[in-house]
DNA sequence: TGTACATCAGTGAACGCGCGTTCACTGATGTAC
DNA sequence: TGTACATCAGTGAACGCGCGTTCACTGATGTAC
């Protein structure tokens, strides 16, 4: 089966995009590589010819779904106050039911890191979002402030994504988001 | 070998005891019950005789957990000034390097609710959570701001666990801590 | 007090299952002549 | 232009492993007589 010039490379394409939907969604170790390559039409056995190891694809996906949002966060940052709508996508309904198109961070940090499979690609997924938060901020501490704003927002939907009841859901959503608008760069007593 | 009248409360005890640090520690898949019976000295068969599933010692392992909680936080709440007390104790580097012994939020919500095991038992995790921090506020809107806060502990705890970087992880627990405790508890502009 | 017995917490082999990974193989294609 | 061949993306059976769960069994103990 000897295909086109880029028809390996656009095989190896779907099954990181497919992966990066089904590691941010299922998580990590719930994903199989034999289920995840039955749905793209293949069988499993091929998978080595694309990737050494499941980490490798685990590293492949995580950068696809970051790039994934930088490319979403690029049109979001055309809008009038880009702050507020990146917060307002962040904590949107449609993020909170979606988590396999989403910010890898909610999902599968917990599997990242201490715990399991420590890799500095973790720490350039953070980078990059604290650099696009970042961007929309203007005066002194920047850095600082992109800190707590992202650690709130992955706080926030995580627990609204944990929560069995839909109205605590939209609540935490909710609430985290205005007080996130509404407080200024720089805490009232600094 | 029928033992004295506590010994099997004893041992259910001691397996949910352990169960709840393995959860956290190493989340809720990647833990089995075959090394877990083992590591107390049991053999797995017996896991059975004393809950009906996993599943069933997931629920008793996040409520232990959760319990464990409230009486670190009665000591903690005796001090000076207890919300403060509590933000550095949620975001000290213990708590960062000892996940099986901590907050079961961070790291057990993202294996609960939407995907996985919704059950409302991790509602009432949050809420306990979000009632203690609630108790040190004072003045109005202190549900709101305690969803808030534990939105950023949570998600601040998460990702400073999962970076690889230990100068980033104490960065992240510093910066957020010193935010929290230096925003007052309504917004500047509200 | 001494013996026989019923209890039942814990044992450990076995079940089917899906996992990540390996590997000898297939067969449609692009290339060389 | 037509044919023979080398390539190599993808196939699918098989590997050992650990999982959650079941179940017939064991044997030390508390109880009854």
């Amino acid at each position: 089966m000897r295909y086109s010039l880029n028809h390996k490379a656009q095989t190896h394409q779907r099954i990181i995009k497919e992966a990066s939907i089904r590691f941010r969604r299922d998580g990590i170790s719930a994903t199989g590589l034999q289920p995840l390559m039955k749905a793209l039409g293949l069988t499993h056995g091929g998978f080595y010819s694309h990737f050494k190891s499941k980490d490798e694809l685990v590293e492949k996906a995580l950068i696809a779904a970051s790039e994934e949002l930088d490319a979403h966060c690029t049109v979001l940052f055309a809008e009038h106050n880009p702050l507020h709508a990146f917060i307002d996508s962040y904590l949107s309904d449609w993020h909170r039911t979606s988590p396999g198109e989403g910010c890898p961070l909610p999902t599968m940090s917990s599997e990242l890191g201490l715990r399991g499979r420590p890799s500095p690609t973790t720490d350039r997924v953070l980078d990059a979002r604290l650099e696009q938060v970042q961007a929309t901020l203007s005066g002194t501490d920047t850095i600082d402030r992109s800190i707590v704003i992202m650690a709130t927002l992955v706080g926030a939907l995580l627990l609204s994504r944990s929560v069995e009841n839909p109205e605590t859901a939209d609540r935490i959503l909710e609430v985290v988001g205005t007080h996130l608008k509404h407080t200024h760069i720089n805490p009232c007593d600094a």
